[in-house]
DNA sequence: ATAGGGTTAG
């Protein structure tokens, strides 16, 4: 009867693991009184952890402690370890390693194998390291390799995770589909993605359809679009995450049709697009350089009509996509109007404001959340950014100072990047300089960058050329710092020295990104270049500007020739500043909007220093609200005021 | 038995 009773137990607990909870007190006290063996404790500690039930797995162990007929043997702990990874449960993970070693289990290959993936899943890298150095070479198999490489993955850190995958080819190990699956996310590089298809096409597994999901996806972060493209018509089973990806994949590239046409062609083939497929589109639409506000609105229209809308990360992804096109209070009035919010969704508005320059804004938002959610680095990079932005300096330090005292965020070189902006705006550059001194990790380039930033506002030659001198070698191919200091330089009258920057970049071949400036007129975008004369109306364009030029002189604008074309002659220069993208942009919304449209500009740069000038002047003798997005932020000018307040 | 898992907002 008492027998019956425990293999009924078991019985119905194997075939229906999530009952136990409530069978969990009889079994216990069956499993105790019939003395059951540890291979019988085993197969249920297995069954539940791979059932997700994983606190009820560990629980199990306890009760084997206690019992008197039963030790944990080698196949007790890869189950428990996968339980303790899942739940997160550090303390417990160790305890268990402790254990097993005290029973001589540690040269089991199997529990080595699931230390290492416990270890990396409580964020302990060092340590899943120190289990796979420790074991001897030949002992290492396929799932030891594999699990090293996705643990390297999970820390994104991927070119560690590719000379693995080397390394275990070289020692003669084949890989396998989990081994495919880590590591084709770590490939970038259309070379390095050939050659990892000839691998799997070696193991037989290109007909793995996760695989050649994952596959296309591989071509598209290689920026072989047309490829991936081919890849995908080719495939004859498509699922929901085939479209998915491929919208995804095309929003990434900046190819908003693509990404809403292959949307549009999923519903017809009778594939409904899920969120995820959503995302794509709106991601394809946040990217899209020529996306005007129509654009946009449409998009929304497609999520309310999905009945997506109520999801959180698409509610984000849309208060994103207003605060990208320019629409802080309809983004504000999406973020109010949604039931869930996540840390995105905060951090999302929150650096929304302090783009635009309402960093008041962006504080009180910020004292709101602190109370429901508890912010992340990414939060406080928004909020710092927001004080510099906007100039709120005490502000900026109490949070700085509040973020690892009040929330255990202890801060990372982009805060400390945002600090010295904050010094650099209000010209302290002497302190900006001690700060990053003073710092207890080592400066990246954005601190530098930074640093020379505040060089702009406030030149210093001693101060830039200190700045530059790390950031040449740390980002030696971005343009935008060489022509920095140059400007810097020629700010200061040192036309020498700004000329040997020009040519110490071009001695490095470093290409200089062409700047454009897209206009959106009655729903339409159209993009201008530097000197463009490829609109139809270029003619009548540039008399409008020769006009606009004189009006802005009278009311006190003076070119900033420091921005125009290097080896020009000083006349030339003062020319050469008109054909900038931006100021034809400008024309030409003047020409074709109404009166009372604002002026929306998106910008690829930075703006320079003299359009921001003369946009002023504009905004001021035109009397029209000029809207700018950079590369960087929002600048809204209106009666000869910019909302950044800061700028030259 | 042990490893891994294709799309996912700042």
């Amino acid at each position: 009867m008492a027998v019956e009773d425990l293999h009924g137990l078991i019985h119905f607990v194997l075939k229906s693991p999530t009952s136990l909870q409530t069978l969990f007190k009889p079994l216990q006290a069956a499993l105790l009184r019939h003395h059951a063996p540890t291979s019988l404790y085993n197969t249920l500690i297995q069954t539940l952890s791979s059932s997700n039930s994983h606190s009820l797995s560990l629980s199990l162990y306890s009760l084997m402690l206690t019992s008197s007929s039963s030790v944990p043997d080698a196949l007790t702990f890869p189950p428990l370890l996968k339980s303790c990874s899942r739940l997160r449960d550090l303390p417990l993970g160790r305890s268990l390693h402790c254990h097993l070693s005290s029973l001589a289990l540690r040269s089991d290959v199997s529990i080595s194998n699931s230390l290492i993936s416990f270890y990396s899943r409580c964020g302990l890298l060092a340590s899943s390291r120190q289990v796979f150095d420790g074991m001897p070479r030949h002992a290492r198999n396929v799932v030891t390799w594999t699990s090293l490489i996705g643990a390297y993955v999970r820390h994104g850190q991927l070119e560690s995770a590719l000379s693995l995958f080397r390394a275990m080819l070289d020692s003669g190990i084949r890989p396998n589909r989990p081994t495919f699956l880590s590591v084709i996310p770590c490939v970038s590089d259309a070379k390095l993605a050939d050659d990892l298809c000839r691998l799997i096409s070696d193991e037989g597994l290109d007909g793995d359809g996760y695989l050649r999901n994952a596959v296309v996806r591989m071509y598209m972060r290689c920026g072989k679009i047309d490829y991936a493209r081919k890849l995908f018509d080719s495939m004859e089973e498509k699922d929901l995450v085939t479209w998915s990806l491929m919208v995804d994949g095309y929003g990434r590239a900046d190819m908003y049709f693509e990404a809403l046409e292959l949307f549009r062609e999923m519903k017809v083939r009778g594939i409904f697009p899920d969120y995820v497929a959503l995302l794509g589109l709106i991601r394809a639409c946040v990217n899209s350089t020529m996306g005007s506000l129509a654009q946009a609105r449409f998009v929304h229209g497609i999520t309310v009509r999905s009945l997506l809308d109520r999801n959180v990360m698409v509610g984000t992804a849309l208060v994103d996509l207003y605060v990208k096109r320019g629409r802080l209070r309809t983004a504000r009035r999406l973020f109010d109007r949604m039931e869930e919010k996540s840390l995105v969704t905060w951090s999302t508005m929150i650096s929304g404001y302090g783009m635009h320059g309402f960093g008041k804004d962006a504080l009180d938002l910020f004292d709101r959340m602190k109370d429901l959610v508890r912010p992340d680095h990414i939060v406080f990079v928004a909020v710092l950014s927001a004080c510099s932005h906007a100039g709120l300096i005490d502000q900026g330090w109490r949070c700085f100072y509040s973020m690892e005292r009040d929330f255990g965020v202890v801060p990372r070189a982009e805060h400390y990047a945002c600090m010295i902006d904050l010094l650099g705006r209000a010209g302290k550059l002497t302190e900006a300089q001690e700060f990053i001194e003073r710092m207890p990790i080592p400066p990246d380039s954005s601190v530098w960058g930074s640093l020379l930033g505040a060089c702009r506002i406030h030149p210093d030659e001693k101060v830039a050329e200190f700045a530059a001198r790390s950031l040449f070698e740390m980002d030696s191919e971005n343009s935008g710092r060489y022509i920095l200091l140059s400007n810097v330089y020629t700010s200061l009258g040192k036309i020498k020295e700004a000329n040997r920057i020009r040519s110490l970049m071009k001695r490095r071949g470093v290409k200089k990104t062409a700047g454009y400036s897209v206009i959106e007129v009655k729903n339409k975008t159209y993009k201008f270049l530097v000197g463009d004369e490829t609109n139809p109306n270029s003619g009548l364009i540039y008399r409008e500007l020769e006009k606009l030029m004189d009006r802005i002189r009278e009311a006190g604008y003076v070119p900033n020739t420091n921005f125009a074309l290097h080896d020009l002659e000083e006349e030339t220069k003062e020319r050469s500043l008109y054909v900038h993208s931006e100021k034809l942009a400008i024309v030409f919304g003047l020409m074709y909007l109404g009166p009372d449209s604002e002026i929306r500009i998106h910008k690829n740069l930075r703006v320079c220093g003299d359009c921001h000038n003369a946009t002023k002047f504009i905004s001021e003798v035109t009397g029209r609200e000029i809207l700018v997005r950079d590369s960087h932020r929002f600048h809204h000018f209106s009666g000869g005021r910019c909302s950044c307040g800061d700028y030259w």
